[in-house]
DNA sequence: CCGTATCAGGGACATTTGTAGTTGAAGATC
DNA sequence: GATCTTCAACTACAAATGTCCCTGATACGG
């Protein structure tokens, strides 16, 4: 259980371009935002307010500019949220996500020989211990 | 875009007890739950209520008894909340996500053999088009 | 210097979420 | 028949979430 509260959908959004964009202003922040994505400049001011509070992300002023940048790895909030979700819909079970994502999801042939050298990989770690 | 709202995790907690058992009443679906999970009956059937009022679930009567059933098939739930997290996580590209997994979570040798198999099968499909 | 643009900070509000209480009625037990 | 248990339906509320307004101050351009 992490020390800090949950995250929201959006402020997931806005932690994401954070994360890509390591360290950035509201204004890059808010200009990279998806297309279609029509939500005010104050309200992602809001949401890295939120993130700062509750954790997430450090800010320091670049002038009168806040700058933000990751606090808590990018990792481990996606093994936290991703765990999550795994318990919520797989009860904690890995493997039936996984079959989901290969019967669900398109994946190129370069893609197929990337995850069977992951296996083999993770077998071969496996072996060593 | 599902013409139905989103559902918040303790509801999905609530949809999955109920895709598992089928066809169940509250006192089941609320015994079901999860040790250490110390929710009011009566909460249980607030988001029973809602899951109907949101179209996931049927309900019919059986005596006095509310008896509830999937409406919607738990496959498209689990297609839609997983790919939202995709996209949330990363960008709507699975790829990273199964490395994710593949690097986090822990697997058996045989979990491994039925990943391989799910590949071959993937890239054998691929082959016949 | 003035007007405009931009940003931080504070605040606000509607909706959603998590949770449970109350009331009335039905079923079970004695 | 009385009492107890259990369930549905309605209701309520605090916190979280999504969203944006307003004010004051700073930076910029003419």
């Amino acid at each position: 259980m992490p020390p800090r509260p949950g995250l929201s959908k959006a402020e997931l959004e806005i932690a994401r371009i954070v994360w890509e964009l390591k360290n950035a202003g509201v204004r890059q922040i808010f200009e990279a935002l998806p297309a279609g994505r029509d939500i005010d400049f104050t309200t992602v001011q809001t949401y890295l307010r939120r993130l700062e509070e509750k954790g997430y992300l450090n800010a320091k002023l670049d002038g009168r500019n806040r700058v933000y940048s990751p606090k808590v790895r990018p990792q481990t909030v996606i093994r936290e949220t991703v765990g999550e979700m795994v318990d919520l819909l797989f009860g904690g079970e890995t493997l039936p996500l996984m079959k989901h994502l290969v019967e669900e999801r398109r994946f190129s042939p370069d893609d197929i020989d990337q995850l069977r050298q992951l296996l083999d990989r993770l077998e071969g770690g496996r072996d060593e211990k």
